[in-house]
DNA sequence: TTGCATATGAAAATCACTTGCAACTGTAAA
DNA sequence: TTTACAGTTGCAAGTGATTTTCATATGCAA
């Protein structure tokens, strides 16, 4: 009954090295964090941490995506009033351009932008600790 | 009694042209706003408005300020998780810097950003329509 | 194995809005 | 001006997302 199970010692790894107690819920969430492709809100990951644990209660769902997201395991982010979305931190920082006639999404990056803000933020008195870039773009028609 | 009140002509006028309804408590909500220096939340524009209308209620609070934001007289930024905040529309165009710790709003501009944005968004095929750009930032302890 | 700080579940509470509804009021027409 | 009525408003109840309360259960260090 000891079948090695990779994943989860990694998973377990993640949260006793974020200094987290590793719980069954807190596993559940951070696995289906690492499998998802997509930004789940909570409900959702709620939904689908139950497949792991049928037990894990909404109240446990928010208060571990919000350690997660403390411990910078996840990454959360609110688009316009709606719920917030969580994504794991593997992948660089990056902004977005949306295509406001198909609402496609392109990641794009930006040193120079980067160390502008912060030299804009330090002119004010302020450091920055993250931001929010959003181009909404058009395709250009004329080449 | 009719003792001309400039200021109450404009509002009028401006609701009028906006094809809104003239009352007072648009009025109320349309001058709290003109005055306004910051970026009020619904609740402390109610605040506010009932200075000139005691008798405005919330509800007529939310629904005033949705109306005057779709006219185009302000408008509506929703910063991370927090309520909606407002500002009238006259001003240039500018960014905003959000302090993490008071949830004080600074205004900012920069030219070389927006330079820096068409220049991408120009190489990835598209041009830009308008953004969002908003930098979360804590005060700076050591100079 | 134990001690206890932490984590959890269930339910109630909170927050930021939104909506139903009956009473009220601009506004435009008569 | 009076009238007619669609647009507005206040109040209270309703929502949906997220947080908190509290009693119980559980990691984990000793």
């Amino acid at each position: 009954m000891t079948k090695p199970d990779r994943q989860r010692e990694k998973l377990e790894r993640a949260l006793h090295t974020a200094g987290l107690r590793v719980t069954t819920q807190r596993i559940a969430m951070l696995r289906v964090m690492t499998e998802a492709e997509d930004h789940p809100d909570v409900a959702e990951l709620h939904r689908r941490a139950q497949a792991h644990d049928p037990a894990i209660s909404v109240a446990t769902a928010y208060r571990t995506i919000a350690a997660l997201d403390a411990a910078g395991l996840v990454q959360r982010h609110s688009f316009d009033g709606a719920s917030a979305r969580y994504e794991r931190v593997d992948k660089l920082h990056h902004d977005h351009i949306v295509d406001l006639d198909t609402g496609d999404i392109v990641e794009f990056q930006s040193d120079a932008i980067e160390r502008l803000q912060s030299e804009i933020a330090a002119k004010l008195g302020y450091e920055v600790v993250h931001h929010r870039l959003e181009l909404y773009c058009r395709k250009r028609s004329e080449p």
